[in-house]
RNA sequence: GGGCGUGUGGCCUAGCGGAUAGGGCGAAAGGUUCCUAACCUUUCGAUCGCGGGUUCGAAUCCCGUCACGCCCGCCA
């Protein structure tokens, strides 16, 4: 509804500048402040004042007699307030509010046919995910959900990094250390079986001198070599490793939950012999250069002082070589590529994107989405060679036995008449503490940097996953209270109430939210939304009782209408963000 | 040294060049015979890192500066 109310405002105002002959690029449209009764302003008044000859306030007035409404769905008037133009929405807005938020399915935009890929997570199969890593997951799999409630096609990929330097040292070590010489795994999970030989490999490495040091090194190029020729024996042995590893580690990211359709091996564009056509093309590129043996590209041009090394000398390609072959492929079966990444891999993206350019590809369909690094408290970083920082099992188990001791102790004072069971509470417990987790990293900007703290990831008042959950129960009990005799066709005129407005103003803006965060690739303005959604909400319900025995039938019916609206709302914004909806708690 | 990013009350955070910088935590006070108090109300608290500039108007744009993070490999 927001999404035409603003539109129509959009032409009337230029319809009225067209009017007065001036231009109608610039309309100045914007949301009024909390306490102005409108929905959509405009400033544009102050930038007329020498074409119109006169005072903000008194051109506003001038624009707004030369508005003409008549023709709009949801627009019923224009008023100058001030120097501003506020634009009131009509009955029909409500209404048509209402009746569209009793689908199920509210919010979600028509299909666009788009074919889009989203790449996240793709952490390097060597060990348990840790937190620092968390924020990849949860951002990706919101920005998967976003595009595809604004009516993509969405594929989720991770890109499994089975043909590097470290899978290369890690199915050495394997092969070579024997499991008596470990501790015992911090988990009975193949991720923290395995991750034990990774990490003595490399201190191993470290440690190893003369010969032994040599015949390492060699065993290991020789892994190397047989991945880059796409030899199979080779290949069964690194992903002997790879996969068991992978396979803990997406049992972890289950529990986000981050699903996956398609687990991208790097290996696949050695075999399939592209990488090694991209970098034949790269070589026969102006840019391209050769150095002491080995490859690179210069990419002055494009206003990046690293050249891009893309062949060493022994003829073997480089991580991005590849990545060049895996994006070629991308955009050949997508229409547009999301990444998330990093805000290490920052210069790579930027390397990558310059010489798939070069390459003649149309990278305006690439979009890359960078986070900033999680630290520990005193800046320490975490690592999985190393097994610093904090890994997401036990911060997803942590979450879960708080929520859990929340639950029961809420349990006395609970007064809705349904009985809590132990799966109740365990479902409970585990939604809320997952919920918490994510929602404590997608509300940020991405781009902020974020020191992980247990008491406040895990803070459950606050402005938290429970308090919007929350809101999502309290719809649910009110429904099961009049015993799910919901209105089909509401009368939304009798709902004038400022809080029942106010609330039918917010749900009205949720296409229009997911619309923008899946333009912007920004999950963090869905929670945002979400927050001041369950403010309005919480308000709704403090003022206006649905189900009380003094409620007018026609008033109880509207209300009803109204909280199955903001329940949809509320569980279908919850899902944007990968959190669960519980309905009750 | 160069590139990119971040800097908003004690702490965390929102903010498209426009209306009194919006929330939360914290601290203080209050609210439940009434749909779940994981809620709500009130109070306290900010020269939007600092200095210039552009503009009718700057947290927002530009320049400089400081602090912090990331990067600058024939690693990924």
């Amino acid at each position: 509804m927001y999404r035409r109310l603003r539109a129509e405002a959009a032409d009337v105002l230029a319809a009225a500048l067209s009017a007065h002959e001036l231009p109608a690029n610039e309309l100045g449209l914007e949301d009024p402040p909390g306490d102005v009764d409108a929905i959509v302003a405009s400033s544009v008044a102050f930038r007329l004042t020498e074409a119109m000859e006169g005072a903000p306030p008194e051109i506003a007035a001038r624009l707004a007699e030369a508005v003409d409404t008549s023709e709009c769905t949801y627009v019923a008037g224009v008023e100058p307030v001030g120097p501003y133009l506020n634009v009131r929405p009509n009955d029909t807005y409500y209404e048509d509010t209402l009746a569209a938020g009793l689908n199920p399915e509210y919010g979600e935009l028509p299909a666009t046919g788009e074919r889009v890929v989203v790449e996240h997570t793709s952490a390097n199969p060597t060990g348990p995910v840790h937190v620092g890593r968390a924020r990849n997951p949860i951002i990706g799999d919101s920005i998967a959900r976003m595009l595809e409630a604004a009516g993509h096609d969405v594929e989720r990929h991770y890109y499994v990094n089975d043909a590097g330097r470290q899978v290369a040292v890690f199915t050495w070590a394997y092969e070579t250390i024997d499991d008596t010489e470990l501790p015992p795994p911090e988990r009975e999970k193949p991720d923290y079986d395995l991750v034990r030989y990774y990490r003595a490999g490399n201190r191993r490495l470290e440690a190893l001198e003369g010969t032994a040091k040599a015949t390492a090194e060699a065993e290991i190029q020789a892994i190397m070599q047989g991945l880059e020729a796409g030899d199979e024996a080779t290949l069964e042995r690194v992903h002997a490793v790879v996969d068991e590893v992978l396979a803990g580690m997406r049992a972890t990211l289950e529990r986000l939950p981050a699903r996956f359709d398609e687990f991208v091996k790097e290996t696949r564009f050695l075999v399939d012999g592209s990488t090694a056509d991209v970098a034949e093309r790269l070589r026969a590129l102006p840019a391209a250069a050769e150095e002491d043996e080995a490859w690179h590209l210069d990419l002055q041009a494009d206003g990046i002082d690293t050249p891009l090394v893309f062949l060493r000398s022994d003829g073997t390609s480089l991580y991005t070589t590849r990545d060049l072959a895996h994006h070629e492929w991308k955009l050949e079966h997508f229409d547009r590529a999301v990444t998330v990444l990093g805000e290490d891999h920052e210069l790579q993206a930027s390397q990558l994107l310059a010489a798939l350019e070069q390459l003649g590809q149309d990278v305006d369909r690439i979009a890359t989405v960078h986070y900033s690094w999680v630290n520990l408290p005193g800046g320490a970083g975490m690592s999985t060679r190393e097994g610093t920082g904090v890994d997401l099992d036990d911060l997803l188990d942590e979450a879960v036995d708080r929520a859990r001791e929340e639950v029961e102790s809420r349990l006395d004072t609970r007064t809705r008449d349904t009985e809590l069971d132990e799966d109740d509470i365990e479902r409970i417990a585990r939604q809320v503490g997952v919920g918490a987790v994510r929602y404590d990293i997608v509300a940020k900007q991405a781009t902020k940097a974020i020191t992980f703290e247990w008491e406040r990831a895990l803070d459950f008042d606050a402005q938290s996953a429970p308090h919007l959950q929350y809101v999502h129960a309290r719809c649910c009990g009110i429904i099961e209270q009049a015993d799910d005799e919901v209105p089909t066709a509401p009368d939304a005129s009798v709902l004038d109430h400022p809080a029942e407005r106010a609330l039918l103003e917010v749900i009205a803006r949720f296409p229009a939210e997911i619309e923008t965060a899946a333009e912007e690739l920004a999950p963090h303005t869905i929670a945002t939304y979400t927050r001041e959604f369950a403010d309005r909400f919480n308000a709704f319900y403090r003022d206006c009782p649905v189900t009380a025995t003094d409620v007018p039938a026609d008033r109880r019916a509207a209300r009803l209408a109204v909280v199955v609206a903001a329940r949809h709302t509320i569980a279908n914004a919850l899902d944007l963000l990968g959190i669960e909806a519980p309905e009750s708690m």
